[in-house]
DNA sequence: CGCCGAGTTGAACTGAATCAAGAAACGTGG
DNA sequence: CCACGTTTCTTGATTCAGTTCAACTCGGCG
């Protein structure tokens, strides 16, 4: 009964943030999910495995990351409110390049790729919430590639802190500078009081 | 006559490579749209307006580019089968802030965005259609924001070539620099038979 | 208490930027 | 079709932001 009012609150949150839902949708979609909640390092899509699977953030935070020359790179982070899955391998089944760990205990809605094809060939509605959901994540990337490109470090760091207030509280600065393209080294000297880079 | 063909040719190559559109979609989009042919660096969208259209390139190349303490960075180009728009504008009702210029005598089919909110909204399809080509494009955003954060110059410039082959014979050297977040020289030097950099 | 992971600090190194000068190609008018 | 200016590209010398490697500090915890 708790679960079914917290998929139902997350559902409400999903049609006022993101694109309106009729009744019947929301009901459907109510159907399709279902409520997880998974501990600390939980790690819900796995490098080199496919990720079929649609995630929705009730409350908490993760992190996805690669292998590069065997150091973890952190590609992004996700908070509540957010929809995530390995990118390269939802929208092209293919195997996923990243892996997605929780970086503390987090709910979310869990939907399969193949229950969003059935939604989305069903419901117009389901149709546009996907297109306003990448819509949304490409212009982020869109920032991103400009700030990558012609930010200096501190900037960067500047900026994500603005954007972002609570990720020092939440996440470890190794993860941070992995996000920002930059040596933890780096970043430690550009969060140093006598800034000397 | 001769346009009238050439539409209906385009919106089959979109129809094909984007998103079946059924008879009656492709007959409203023929009549929301115009074929366009403008010369070479032509300007079809400026910095600091607003920019309220989507193309679709049918044959030519394009860039978009933005200022950077005086200098034109270039964020992207296009070529024949790509959708193109000033996408923070377009997306967000806001003020471009980037210029797209033409490469070369491009022809492309033009529409507003009223006129792609009312398709969107009576046609399940154009949704569609939207959402996948704004995947398409935000999977290419990913893999680029892979490529500038972990591969040297070199590297960016041979995967860039290798992708696309032509791009050497249509677009002069110094644009393609500024694409890769490089400096004009350092590409010069990349591309020196005795490569020493 | 001692270990371990997370973060800091220092010194040397490096890929690419910057500044500066020139060469090559390109197009336009005489 | 050649001379001229402009744009495009190359090359060299120097500088710099950020990396790498290595040592060290700090706080928590079994």
């Amino acid at each position: 009964m708790r679960d079914t009012n917290d998929l139902e609150i997350a559902i409400e949150t999903i049609s006022k943030n993101y694109s309106p839902l009729t009744v019947e949708c929301k009901s459907d979609l109510k159907n399709a999910s279902q409520l997880l909640s998974l501990d600390k390092s939980s790690v819900i899509v796995k490098e080199g495995q496919f990720a079929d699977k649609l995630y929705f953030i009730v409350n908490g935070c993760v992190r996805a990351f690669y292998n590069k020359d065997g150091k973890e790179i952190t590609d992004w982070f996700a908070f509540e409110g957010d929809f995530i899955s390995s990118r390269n391998s939802f929208y092209q089944n293919a195997l996923s390049h990243c892996t997605i760990e929780l970086l503390e205990q987090t709910t979310f809605l869990e939907i399969t790729r193949e229950a969003t094809e059935t939604l989305i060939d069903q419901h117009h509605c389901f149709e546009r919430l996907g297109r306003v959901a990448i819509t949304k994540t490409m212009l982020q990337l869109q920032e991103r590639i400009i700030s990558i490109q012609f930010e200096t470090a501190q900037q960067k760091y500047e900026n994500l802190i603005k954007m972002r207030p609570d990720l020092l509280q939440r996440v470890p600065l190794t993860f941070i500078a992995s996000y920002l393209g930059i040596t933890l080294e780096t970043l430690s000297r550009i969060r140093s009081p006598k800034n000397r880079i």
